[in-house]
DNA sequence: GAAACCTCGGAAACCGATTTCCGAACACCT
DNA sequence: AGGTGTTCGGAAATCGGTTTCCGAGGTTTC
């Protein structure tokens, strides 16, 4: 009978007790045989009675015993393990990866050591050297900037998948966004809704993803037989600069439709339009990127913009990862398409 | 001489080869000793001539050895690993929890297996039964929500600490946002600022970051001899809940200062404020909760806000977790404070 | 010159699992 | 009754470290 005032008694518990660990010895104790008969019935290996079988399950059960996972390493030499190390600051990008890549893991079955390299080379190095002495089974390296990047080591005795960012080793294995492919995107449809009059606000010439989405965006507008009005304004990836640059925008040319390097300038960009009196999207349309729903819901009117699918892109790292460690190496790199979505800034609802 | 394009040879790398990792006996071959002898080199245990120390530090430096941690593991108990379960989603709270967990770990002299349970109870017993089978020295136990939890299971042969959250149980150790008092600091402000017809819209009723904040909030008002401008606003956590509720204050009630219960909605406030045409801070001085730099400095003034100091609290979660780990239980609930941050929101530049 | 002592480094047990190899027990066949 | 084959489960090696214990060899002391 159960009495509330009653010392706390040692119950066999569903997940660990106070006390030390138990191990594969005291569940073969309590079963009353050997260690080695436990393994094989707990991993369904060798031949044992099915009542054998039984009764160190129930053991197990009994005790909750749960495997010492550095016990397994040691004699597998898997760990079950992959480091993850975002080279710059762990954010609004690293996270949907990392969601994506515990995903293909099969969300524990795997666990992932998430590394913070904070743009410094040094701690990048001492991560990588912590990871090994870990022995992971494999490595994902992101960050930030899409700019191709130097191997973060040579010869490393575990795999490597490079995840949104790149490799500059073309034999090493990359999964990259399809930027370019993305602002193709927001150009076709900114023309499908019948606009021609097209500028283009973005982040710093000197980051990758700015130079290329705006190349990508005056290639597509010359394969329509158009300009891009202006020259693409390079700055901030800020709602302020998105705010200036519109103001600028407006003061100079006649336009009918902005796409944004990112969300942020893309909001900013709205609220501009809003102070001088144009409707959008009637009067202007407006395309952003990174599909970042704080950004584009809150937006008035919300943000038609280009989903980079973050999560799927760390799924196929995390994949291709796998196959390397079951031996099936993936090489070189990987492309990914976005993703347009939609909403009101772009068609009157 | 180094030649392009010749085949590359297998120098001694400073971080592994891709052979087969080296052991420590391949360290004791190099050096002509026995293993027991490079343990103790290595650790500074035991009593060696420092010539033969010197000869192993080389040998081990010469081939880039990492000693196994799992063999480690496997003999000292400790994984020098600790998991961190975020109840519901990662996100914008968990991150800065992380880096200062993380930083308080020494950045790598232990690592953090960071679960997302996504609110599932589930998932979340499922990852504690990970966390234990990779024998981790101590949990971290963190959620989105401030209410107090059940907790995650009785008598576990870890360690836990809860942090942002609190465990229902008072035993348990559980370092929390003083978040009355991150109110009080509010209005304080404003008072100090010559504010006094002040209201207060907020999240859903339902959520205890709400209701403490808007009690306090009231309370610290009393104290003054004041009354809140109306009852608290209680909504969504959203801007467009900040916009939707401070026109239907404009329209009801005189108003010069809103608390709002965080920075979204205070940016949902500002530009509702803007649009009718009061000005921020002469007319309506505005203070914000979480001082999240997108939406805080990008808000029109930029916001004064609250900062919960996640990162510290993360500091502290794995400072006090350490201490238990190490046989010095920290036990029952430890409360941080806030900390002001003014902007142009509340005070004329 | 022998006993006592000190210094240094090796042998081996141990951590907790997996896996191989082998032998005991039993059934079946001639 | 004896030989053969099959089934089941235990003993022991192994993974890569740490740590304890002990002995070889050299030095000091009387």
């Amino acid at each position: 009978m159960y009495c509330a005032a009653m010392p706390t008694r040692k119950l066999p518990e569903k997940v660990g007790n106070s006390g030390r660990p138990t191990t594969i010895s005291d569940v073969a104790q309590l079963a009353g045989v050997s260690i080695g008969t436990v393994s094989k019935a707990l991993n369904g290996r060798g031949s044992l009675r099915a009542e054998t079988r039984h009764r160190v399950l129930s053991a197990a059960e009994q005790l909750g015993f749960l495997p010492n996972k550095a016990a397994m390493t040691l004699s597998s030499g898997r760990t079950y393990t992959v480091g993850m190390i975002t080279t710059d600051t762990i954010g609004r990008f690293s996270i949907p990866l990392l969601m994506g890549a515990e995903d293909a893991l099969g969300a524990g079955e795997m666990s992932v050591f998430l590394c913070d390299a904070r743009d410094d080379p040094i701690r990048e190095q001492y991560y990588l050297r912590t990871l090994l002495g870990r022995r992971v089974d494999g490595i994902i390296v992101t960050g930030r900037r899409t700019q191709a990047r130097p191997p973060i080591a040579a010869d490393l005795p575990v795999p490597v998948v490079y995840a949104f960012i790149s490799s500059a080793d073309p034999r090493d294995c990359s999964v990259v966004v399809d930027e370019a492919g993305g602002a193709r995107l927001a150009v076709e449809h900114l023309l499908a809704v019948g606009r021609s009059r097209i500028a283009h606000i973005t982040g710093p010439e000197r980051h990758h993803s700015a130079t290329v989405r705006a190349a990508a965006t005056q290639d597509r507008l010359t394969e329509a037989g158009l300009d891009l009005v202006g020259a693409p304004m390079f700055g901030e990836w800020s709602e302020a600069w998105g705010r200036q640059a519109t103001k600028i925008l407006l003061g100079t040319h006649d336009i009918d439709a902005i796409f944004c390097g990112s969300d942020q300038i893309a909001r900013g960009a709205a609220d501009a339009l809003a102070a001088t009196g144009r409707r959008v999207p009637d009067d202007v349309a407006l395309v952003g990127f990174d599909n970042w729903d704080v950004m584009s819901l809150a937006c008035q009117p919300p943000l038609t913009s280009i989903d980079m699918e973050l999560e799927a892109l760390g799924r196929t790292a995390a994949d291709l990862l796998l196959a390397t460690i079951n031996g099936e190496p993936a090489q070189g790199r990987h492309s990914r398409p976005c993703r347009l979505v939609v909403r009101d800034s772009t068609v009157s609802r």
